[in-house]
DNA sequence: CTGCCTGCAAATAATTTGCAAAGTA
DNA sequence: TACTTTGCAAATTATTTGCAGGCAG
């Protein structure tokens, strides 16, 4: 959270109740979120809470590198937070479930920032692995 | 191509003069496409090209694992060709310019189907590294 | 033939913009 | 105080749906 309201100010945001509330939230959850399921919670908090303000925020914290933008899986485009390495290096790395939706995490990583790969200078990477979780694979078994 | 026919054909859909044309402009491009994107190329070809068919074919390739999704980086959705490993893993690995939107390949892959990572059962995966690309980089340097 | 495909028009839904009021540094 | 942020309403744009006619298998 630290990082991340460092990077908010080496991009001029201001720190404001409710950017502190979408961080929260996203920080709280163990899914993408999209525009509108930020609003629904945010409106727990915030009794006038409107949806420009939301794409408007989401946007700046992609920009700054707070959030990353990922493939749709729905309609709505979605986030969530990025994380950093001991390296400071911009990445997302996730593992679901795709069997009941259970977020994993991922610990290595081979790509780093700046890295030259195919002619590509590497600014930040995305990677995101489905699977069964061990919870699922057991139930399977049952059956 | 023939990998891809063979798909559609799996999923019970339909071998159209439309489709191949669709999967041609894929495997031509070298940037991932939006559907607008797709009906401006495809209106070369055919007079009559609407974009709910572009947007259903899209979606239908999507589903039998041709093309996948990707994270925009603009406000529309947007498609690439997906590619399969000599093991027929579902997997999916680009790296894109965040300035010009130009596609690189990247060709190791340290994950495969049915390792264990975190306790997960590796399914699919799909990587997507974000960069500047050479042609880009030069222009930068240049101002 | 049979059932999927396609264009077209219309309906939805998502996203953006403008502006005045309110809040942060 | 100066400048950013936010809600609201309205404008745009993207995406989906329904249906009738047209094709692949």
């Amino acid at each position: 959270m630290q990082d991340a309201l460092k990077l908010l100010r080496q991009s001029g945001l201001k720190i404001t109740p409710r950017r502190r509330a979408i961080l929260s939230e996203f920080s709280d959850s163990s899914i993408a979120l999209s525009p509108r399921m930020v609003q629904e919670r945010l409106k727990l908090q915030f009794s006038r809470c409107g949806l420009p303000g939301i794409y408007r925020n989401l946007e700046a914290l992609a920009d700054c590198g707070v959030l990353v933008r990922l493939a749709g899986f729905g309609r709505q485009r979605s986030y969530a937070l990025c994380r950093y390495s001991e390296k400071d290096t911009l990445h997302y790395h996730q593992i679901i479930c795709i069997s009941c939706g259970r977020i994993g995490r991922l610990h290595e990583c081979v790509w780093h920032e700046g890295m030259k790969v195919d002619g590509f200078t590497l600014v930040s990477h995305m990677v995101q692995l489905q699977g069964i979780c061990a919870s699922c694979a057991s139930t399977e078994t049952e059956k």
